[in-house]
DNA sequence: AAATATTTTTAGACTAATCTAAAAATTGTA
DNA sequence: TACAATTTTTAGATTAGTCTAAAAATATTT
């Protein structure tokens, strides 16, 4: 139905537009994809003849419906095969990304809803991020960063904003991984890093770059 | 690596080649590839430069042993993952080969390597044809056609001739699926039909047309 | 408000893959 | 062997997506 390339323009714009809520103008997007601005210029114009998305001269674009609907459904079909990958072949959490960036332009509709019930309808992906259901639904996750607890306070890790292979291989390395239970022990008051306790036994040192990165569901 | 269109083309002149000893030419890949012949010439001679085949105005082409090998690859990806759709997410088998065309296009080693691993290792794809090892090794079958077994025969039945979904959904619909014991009762002298009994119960009727269009193993 | 800096669009070109129509080569037949 | 039929190649265009360089519009400073 839609390209390869227009899919990724669409999941690209959805994402800048989930954080801004002002119209995306053609740098953001051009970073973004790792393109020109002028190549986004020309692609704009296409998708808004498409009905995708609402373009004005020099005014920045704003998604459409129908736009956001099948950026949803990509973005779905990514998490879905990042799951597959980590759950079923045993990749790591850094590995999965790029492959489902390939994965996730697949076109059938069956093989995704298959794929979801073979992994047995997954709220969240390897990195905490949840899954779009089949109608688009996204479930809102009420899941704070690390550095904003409190000494004393608990938390179930249970996702990253940082998702840089670099930064997912440096928590896997010191067991920082979705699902383990940590601790703040001791906030330094100096450089604001955190001292923390993983599961009752190990006692880390987290830069507060680090605990800026991690987010954790909040036990009372 | 190579391109989506490179590996299509590879594909289908290996499989042309694997029947016909002679030289492939233009005209048979065009038919083979659903495309034109004037399209068939530009890519094989961009192919040629890439030493992928052999080239000869006028004469054909022959892969090399480069262009063999990711053939041999691409068939690979192709029967594991029809593997994968049949056997974990529960397609029929007329129904994998479409997707199978898209999925095998996805670079990664280690994806195909891991996928292999969790279908424990299969060697044969839900049609029955045989999948090449990592090395590119493809075991030979010992399968005979149906319509040669001898009234009072049995065989199991192992694979197709033809893949076509419209005759897949024929067989499977009469019990006609891999791995069912078959025998021969009778050969109809007038029209050479099969009549035949599945697995000690149902008898049926089968045209000739349909078994030379089944392989089985021969029980002795 | 004018001058300057930045962003965005346009113009024109390029690559991969495809097509149609015409020319050239090969093959089959009288 | 010559003529006709078929196959293959070439020439020239097209489409999707991209790029650079230049022009135009917008935003920021003075
Ligand atoms: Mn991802
Ligand atoms: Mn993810
Ligand atoms: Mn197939
Ligand atoms: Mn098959």
């Amino acid at each position: 139905m839609y390209s390869f390339t227009e899919e990724n323009y669409l999941k690209a714009i959805y994402k800048l537009q989930e954080q801004s809520s002002e119209a995306i103008n053609t740098n953001a997007i051009a970073i973004s994809i790792q393109t020109k601005a002028a190549s986004v210029t020309d692609m704009i114009k296409k998708l808004s003849e498409k009905k995708l998305l609402e373009y004005e001269k020099y005014k920045g674009v704003v998604l459409t419906e129908l736009g956001k609907k099948v950026a949803i459904e990509t973005v779905r079909k990514h998490r879905l095969w990042e799951t597959f990958l980590h759950n079923k072949l045993n990749f790591t959490w850094d590995a999965v990304h790029d492959i489902a960036e390939q994965l996730e332009h697949i076109q059938s509709q069956e093989l995704i809803d298959k794929l979801d019930d073979f992994l047995g309808f997954p709220s969240h992906d390897p990195h905490g991020d949840p899954i779009p259901g089949k109608n688009g639904e996204i479930k809102e996750s009420n899941f704070v960063i690390l550095s904003e607890l409190m000494e004393g306070e608990t938390g179930i890790i249970s996702g990253v904003v940082n998702h840089s292979s670099l930064f997912l291989k440096h928590l896997e390395s010191n067991e920082l991984i979705l699902g383990k239970r940590i601790m703040v022990e001791e906030v330094v008051a100096f450089d604001n890093s955190f001292q923390v306790k993983i599961e009752g036994k190990k006692i880390l040192q987290l830069s507060n770059e680090v605990a800026r990165n991690i987010l954790v569901k909040k036990m009372k």
